[in-house]
DNA sequence: ATAACGCATTGATGTCTATCGATGAAAGGA
DNA sequence: TCCTTTCATCGATAGACATCAATGCGTTAT
């Protein structure tokens, strides 16, 4: 998971190389997903959720939830610990932080 | 072109419905392709930019940089005009800004 | 020990998308 | 008028992705 250059689209930004771009784009593309969208919007006011909450939530099978979180694990947007048979999601703030940061301001 | 949610990440976010999630999605699909965050980064520190500069910038061919300035365009990302044969792009701060607001201030 | 539960992984499938060549449309120049 | 340039659109194709059923693995309950 690499790290995310300061800024590409605010005012006076610097030009991005092909791999930050890549970067870039890999971060955004993990929030390219309605249902990933709305996952991240609920641990935003969760603190801490289980697996088996989001399944409920959401009309999707099981696998596909898993999936998704599995996606938003690689970018770096949410972790995970498991505390029995129950595994818990939550929101990683520095992460979204920095990829407000990188649109500017 | 719809009106984004005004959080959808940050701390106190209300929750958002599908169609919401749906919306907020479709925004950051439209970053989420190394090429189309290059576009907006050189457009960014550009004020203005004519499509001829853009396919001359990046190793792909005319119609995939057309192809991914109508994307930027349908997200409201970037608007254009013509003067003669040009067509002349440009960011378009406020959705940049809205983008980057919904990722909590 | 065995059944049941919670979650991740695998494999398959249909849909979306990035890319290109070919073509079209509009404007300018010879 | 005809050719060239600039950009958009069309049609095709290969790769990526969202989704599900089936399966595997660890934990808890009976």
């Amino acid at each position: 998971m690499k790290a995310l250059p300061v800024l590409c689209c605010g005012p006076a930004t610097e030009p991005l190389d092909s791999d930050a771009s890549e970067t870039v784009a890999a971060r955004f593309r993990a929030l390219a997903d309605p249902t990933r969208v709305a996952i991240v919007n609920r641990l935003a006011s969760t603190e801490e959720c289980c697996v088996c909450d989001l399944n409920a939530a959401f009309d999707l099978s099981q696998p596909t939830i898993s999936h998704h979180l599995k996606v938003l694990r690689d970018a770096g947007l949410v972790e995970s610990s498991r505390r029995g048979t129950w595994a818990y999601y939550r929101l990683v703030p520095d992460a979204v932080r920095e990829l407000r940061r990188t649109l500017g301001g």
